[in-house]
DNA sequence: TATCGCCTTAACAATTCCTTAATAGGCAGG
DNA sequence: CCTGCCTATTAAGGAATTGTTAAGGCGATA
């Protein structure tokens, strides 16, 4: 119980209203809050609070969020930080633009407390497990998305079933880290999942097959790994 | 997109003279204005008229403004609606609870109409900067309108019901991105309305043999999405 | 009140995905 | 060149998820 730290969250809107609410519902849910008013403040806070989590609003005067992500992306002490884009149209700040600045989501306005809870929380929760859970991977010719579980290799996009897609966003996460066959199961299908060990090589064929064989080196007597460069 | 349509005002409260006071002051500004007595003729009104703004006296007779903030908030064709509080300084319901059921902003009685005007005033300016949701949106071929409840498909207008609309149209608002059906649930439905997972499953067969099986992607063991090019 | 359309649920069919097992292939050491 | 150990590949059965249909209930409307 008592030893989670509690997770600090920054909420970075230019309105009032939408500030409050947020703010009165994260304190809710046990977690400490601050507020900005627009993209400077944003940063100065981010600076000064080492939020866990930012939820930026994208349109604000002064700086956007697009610009104050970017900043905030660039401290070194705040890699592990989440960053939320609140947007009110998806195609209004494209959903590429949000992601190549470092954002790990976005949430639509107008914002319904109880579903932004939930997905926050689902945030943490997946954090805890690993770090550095970020929606989308890019890796040279690779576009790994985790919000439409798709792979984009070469600007074509292939789609991929529920493990085949863990199995390489995972690897994907750490490049150049040699996993053994255990190690991926007990962080894809879990603890208490009880399959053989060479089902992963089955499904390392698939992923295979469809993005190229050279994203994924067997190294012989270990497991797998995901090679950059 | 200059033609500003009028802006529809729903007024809620049991009191005769505030009501009038009010309906003179929104009407000489150009508002179209609509009143209730209590909270159920609130929701009904709020059914019907699809106001902008609704004004709910928090102490009413039959159904407060809290409860009726809530069942208005559920609908997800008012998603767009502002909702401010008129409550006296003397009520403790606070603004906590206002907000907790999905209020934008509240205004303490007294109230002076020239200062409410303004601030109403200066809400939708914000709102035509921000929410800018236009209710429609084009996705190649096909064209998803909010006002009308229908969706054109290389011409061809179809109508949908209520929850296979609301379904499609949450769905394109986010293209790609995949939402699991309890998002969907939650998002659409509202998180007060417990239904199966499964009913998702139907009303997404519905829509796809409306507007074809294009459009709508199943990722297995995640959920659905809208998919884009 | 009768009718109609919509929503939800349940049941069964269809499909996809996962796992396993079996076989083939490759490499190192003897 | 053979042997042992590991991995690659394929196919098939089973498990899990989704597709599809139909029926009942509810509410709106005439």
């Amino acid at each position: 119980m008592g030893n989670k730290p509690t997770q600090k969250v920054l909420v970075v809107d230019d309105e009032e209203p939408i500030l409050e609410l947020l703010k009165y519902n994260l304190e809710k849910q046990g977690y400490d809050v601050r507020t900005a008013a627009d993209g400077y403040q944003a940063v100065e806070q981010a600076k000064k609070f080492h939020p866990d989590l930012v939820l930026l609003d994208i349109m604000m005067p002064k700086m956007d969020g697009v610009e104050a992500c970017r900043q905030i992306r660039a401290m070194p002490e705040l890699v592990n930080t989440f960053i939320v884009f609140l947007t009110a149209r998806a195609e209004e700040y494209s959903e590429v633009a949000a992601f190549d600045v470092g954002a790990d989501d976005y949430i639509l306005k107008p914002i319904k407390p109880r579903a932004l809870m939930s997905r926050i929380s689902a945030l943490f929760r997946r954090d805890s497990k690993k770090k550095n859970t970020s929606s989308q991977i890019k890796i040279g010719e690779l576009v790994i998305d985790r919000t439409s579980y798709t792979v984009q290799i070469k600007g074509k996009e292939v789609s991929l079933p529920k493990k085949e897609f863990e199995l390489l966003f995972f690897l994907a996460q750490s490049p150049n880290k040699v996993f053994s066959r255990d190690d991926l199961l007990q962080n894809i299908w879990g603890s208490d999942v009880y399959v053989l060990a060479r089902t992963v090589d089955v499904h390392i064929r698939k992923v295979r097959e469809k993005i190229g064989d050279d994203y994924i080196t067997t190294v012989k007597g270990v497991g797998y790994k995901f090679n950059l460069g």
